[in-house]
RNA sequence: GCCCGGGUGGCGGAACGGUAGACGCGGCUGACUUAAAAUCGGCUGUCCCGACGGGCAUGUGGGUUCGAAUCCCACCCCGGGCACCA
């Protein structure tokens, strides 16, 4: 026999090519918009950015998704399985800016190479439904609801901080600041104010927090969403100006502390810190305080550790809570953005403020009685406050005081959020141009619908020079206003990619559509989908963004569902060494090498059997080569099965009539492995042990080879054929076929015979307090007595029980028996 | 600092409160071979023992339980997220 195993050699790059051609032959994973052609399920893995070659991370996440996929295809359901490209983005326009090639050409060339990768790894994408977010077909859609957002007042322009070099005279998106300091020439990174777009994202933070319960998302995502959005309760407290004429409202979640205020700060940037410095004795020193603090980098102002500055503006605020005044300062301590943009400061019970206290020698109060020195953040009674409240927990002091400050509307419960608004404008020129004009005469104006797409240019200098690089582009510039028929100039800024990528599920549910962003009909069949699938590193900007635009347009009226991914799966990362991949560190493993040498089932079984796909896995070529020899086993196997039996070959998959002994004991083993994956892939992803279990069982179909008759042994074959399809579906559809003649995407999911499942007799444990002592075969029929019975009897615990009281027996039925002795 | 994860053989990892270490890798060993590769088989947590068997073992220390990797308390270490958010 030995001599002609060779006839059986598993060979993938023969296999693997052969299938790939029927499958896009046939056009086997395309699925209709029929309503008439039964359930379908919407399996999404996040769409890549096409940059260079795919690497390991994606045929990880490819693979994966495949495997749910097939699975439920598998199960009767008909199952849409997209693919596409997040096309615009920085990398491109970089590479541009460094090579001259158009954006255009090396994105059109990177998707090249992704199409032909994810066609050599044999996913089964629906290639009819493809997108690119760089094709005027799809982003004329994405200018689309941009102006739903602008109509709705959900898109607008306000002046905001961003990056700046000095020295390339540009602004930087964020990514392009590391550690305070322009990527490219290193310069340290201003803030500058500038006009830019923003959506309105703040508006939903509520709704984004509650709906978090809807969803069937890991906790730890949700968590970081949380904490993202940042909901904080407290109140809304009035200070006034000392001649009562302005309001000074700030937010804090420590009400019972506003006895304990002795002095008031406001940030930088708040409109009124250089009219109130006006004519005072610090007036130039806040001026150039104020100014600093504009120019600063982020880096310094967010470095919590720095020691606090700030100035004070020689005026007062009147507490509103015992009428007394106190100064007012401008610390960069104070954010902005957050609250009103102006605190009270309460020293003894806030570490910040005690800190600047500290430095500026304010005095420091105590209102809250507690263990240690001040600053103190816990609770207790309320002290040197107020007669109405001294004595009270600080608890119930709280609510107290709001609502007496609520009585004469010097201050009222509130909620604050840390989440703030989108700002979506770039000054860069590889992204979706904003679709509107401005007239000197008419000002902002929508680029009407029907005059969609605007379609971006092409330039020569992709560079920025302290504007958008598409505002040198000056024949498009140009433009007419819609409203008067004037001159008007085009909007030169781009979207945040991160738009583009915020509705593309809701395209693949139409994608050829050019009458509409998708017929209603067709995204109400198909949405939300039901299984997103992608990296950890979208838990928070990407997977709120999508959650934001989906509640935006629902309200909008072209939705009726508030949540775009019903459940979410994040894979964990491919690590080699210990380490994340990267060429610097030259660990890195290519996926096309790979699929060369081995074939593309054993990198995608390997991946799945490294470890639980939501953790990050270390790779291993021996892992690989032990994955490589289970499928050349299987395979074999099922090669010399088939020929064997030839004669009534196709018998395969059909019900081995009463097996007994071996052939029993392996038809039970291909019961236990579909019972086994099939639990193990139903919502709990446990690829790794499903595919331990097909392992065992073709362990056992190599171990009984020479003692079961063909129709079990084909019968436990073309199990595991079926089994592991999902996994390494060319390995799967050819050992398939070969046994059966049939074509097993076409079959159902294979169902475990509860009777196979069981047996007449189990293997008793024997404990004896608890320790393993001895095993026993039962029957599966025995009874508790019969059960404690044999317990009692087996020779190695009757050893451990001799000379001792036996005070309780603990039988439980079909696994084991434990005695307590004295 | 706060909030999440996670610590199990030489390694990746399995284990509804019920036989710890499935499956794979690595190692040792045998068969086939002139030889190697490929393939197939056996052994492999650790210590004691000739064997039967026994002791010790899931980061550390306690607890609950007939029984704990699993539940509870305290602590240590590693990874991730957020971080001057009032």
């Amino acid at each position: 026999m030995a001599e002609h195993r060779d006839d059986y050699r598993y060979d993938p790059q023969e296999i693997e090519p052969r299938w790939q051609a029927v499958w896009a032959e046939e056009k086997t994973w395309e699925v209709t918009n029929d309503p008439a052609a039964g359930k379908s399920s919407y399996i999404l893995v996040m769409l890549p950015y096409p940059s260079g070659e795919p690497h390991i991370g994606h045929l990880k996440v490819y693979t994966v998704g495949d495997a749910i996929a097939h699975f439920h295809r598998r199960r009767g359901e008909r199952v849409l399985n997209p693919m596409g490209y997040d096309a615009f983005g920085l990398p491109a326009e970089n590479h541009a800016i460094a090579t001259g090639v158009h954006p255009r050409e090396s994105t059109a060339e990177s998707i090249a190479a992704f199409q032909r990768q994810f066609r050599r790894w044999g996913v089964s994408i629906d290639w009819s439904r493809e997108l690119a977010t760089n094709d005027p077909a799809y982003y004329r859609w994405t200018q689309w609801i941009f102006l739903e957002l602008l109509r709705a007042g959900l898109a607008y322009k306000k002046k905001a901080a961003v990056n700046w070099c000095p020295v390339d005279a540009t602004v930087l998106a964020n990514e392009q600041v590391i550690d305070g300091r322009c990527e490219r020439c290193g310069a340290e990174v201003e803030t500058r104010q500038l006009e830019q777009w923003l959506f309105r994202t703040t508006e939903y933070a509520q709704r984004l927090l509650d709906d978090l319960e809807t969803i069937d998302w890991p906790e730890h995502v949700k968590t970081m969403q949380r904490n993202w959005i940042g909901r904080s309760e407290g109140a809304l407290v009035t200070f006034r100006s000392e001649d009562g004429d302005t309001e000074y409202p700030v937010f804090t979640t420590r009400p019972d502390t506003l006895f304990g205020a002795t002095f008031f700060v406001m940030a930088p940037e708040h409109p009124d810190v250089l009219r109130l410095a006006a004519g005072g004795p610090h007036e130039d020193e806040v001026r150039a305080y104020v100014a600093h603090a504009h120019a600063a980098p982020n880096s310094e102002r967010s470095a919590a550790e720095r020691p606090k500055t700030g100035v004070p503006l020689g005026r007062n605020v009147i507490n509103p809570v015992n009428r007394e005044p106190i100064p007012i300062w401008v610390a960069d301590y104070v954010l902005i953005e957050y609250g009103t943009g102006a605190i009270m400061a309460v020293p003894g019970h806030d570490e910040r403020d005690h800190a600047f206290a500290t430095v500026y020698g304010l005095p420091i109060r105590r209102v809250i009685d507690g263990p240690g020195e001040l600053p103190y953040a816990g609770d207790g009674p309320l002290v040197n406050s107020h007669a109405d409240f001294d004595g009270l927990h600080n608890r119930d002091a709280l609510k107290e005081i709001v609502a007496w400050l609520a009585q004469d509307g010097r201050g009222e419960l509130s909620v604050n959020y840390r989440l703030r608004d989108w700002l979506v404008s770039r000054q860069r020129y590889w992204g979706c141009p904003i679709p509107v004009v401005y007239c000197e005469g008419c000002g902002l104006q929508p680029v009407p619908a029907d005059q969609l797409p605007v379609v971006l240019p092409d330039i020569e200098d992709y560079a920025p020079h302290g504007r958008s690089p598409l505002a040198a582009a000056e024949d498009w510039v140009a433009s007419t206003c819609p409203k008067c028929g004037g001159p008007a100039r085009r909007e030169t800024d781009t979207m945040d990619t991160f738009v583009d990528s915020s509705w593309y599920f809701l395209r693949y549910c139409d994608p050829h559509n050019d009458q509409a962003a998708w017929d209603p009909q067709a995204v109400r069949r198909l949405m939300p989908v039901d299984q997103y699938i992608g990296g950890i590193e979208h838990a928070i900007l990407h997977l709120m963004y999508a959650r934001f635009f989906t509640k935006a347009l629902a309200d909008l009226g072209h939705l009726d569902f508030q949540e775009p991914f019903a459940a979410l799966f994040t894979q964990g990362m491919i690590t080699r060494d210990g380490a994340k991949m990267s060429k610097s560190k030259g660990n890195v493993v290519s996926p096309g090498p790979l699929v060369d040498r081995y074939g593309v089932d054993t990198a995608r079984a390997y991946i799945l059997f490294i470890g639980p796909p939501d953790q990050d896995a270390d790779w291993s070529d021996e892992g690989l080569e032990g994955v490589h020899r289970f499928l050349g086993r299987l395979w074999r196997l099922s090669a010399e099965t088939a020929n064997a039996a030839l004669p009534d070959g196709g018998s395969g998959n059909g019900a081995v009539a009463a097996p007994e002994g071996a052939d029993l004991e392996l038809v039970r083993k291909a019961h236990w492995a579909i019972d086994k994956v099939t639990r193990d892939m139903d919502g709990r992803f446990a690829f790794n042990t499903a595919i331990a279990a097909v392992m065992e069982l073709i362990n056992d179909c190599s171990r009984l080879r020479g003692s079961v008759a063909s129709p079990a042994m084909s019968f436990a074959l073309a199990t595991a054929a079926s089994l592991i399809f999902p996994f390494a579906p060319h390995t799967g559809a050819d050992a398939y076929h070969l046994l059966t003649g049939r074509r097993v995407w076409e079959e159902p999911w294979p169902e475990a015979d509860p009777r196979m499942l069981e047996s007449d007799t189990f293997e008793l444990v024997c404990q004896v307090m608890g320790k393993l002592r001895d095993r026993v075969p039962a029957p599966s029929s025995a009874g508790r007595d019969e059960l404690e019975a044999l317990a009692l009897a087996a020779p190695n615990v009757r050893a451990h029980i001799a000379g001792r009281e036996v005070v309780k027996v603990v039988v439980v039925p079909g696994k084991l028996v434990n005695i307590v002795v004295r």
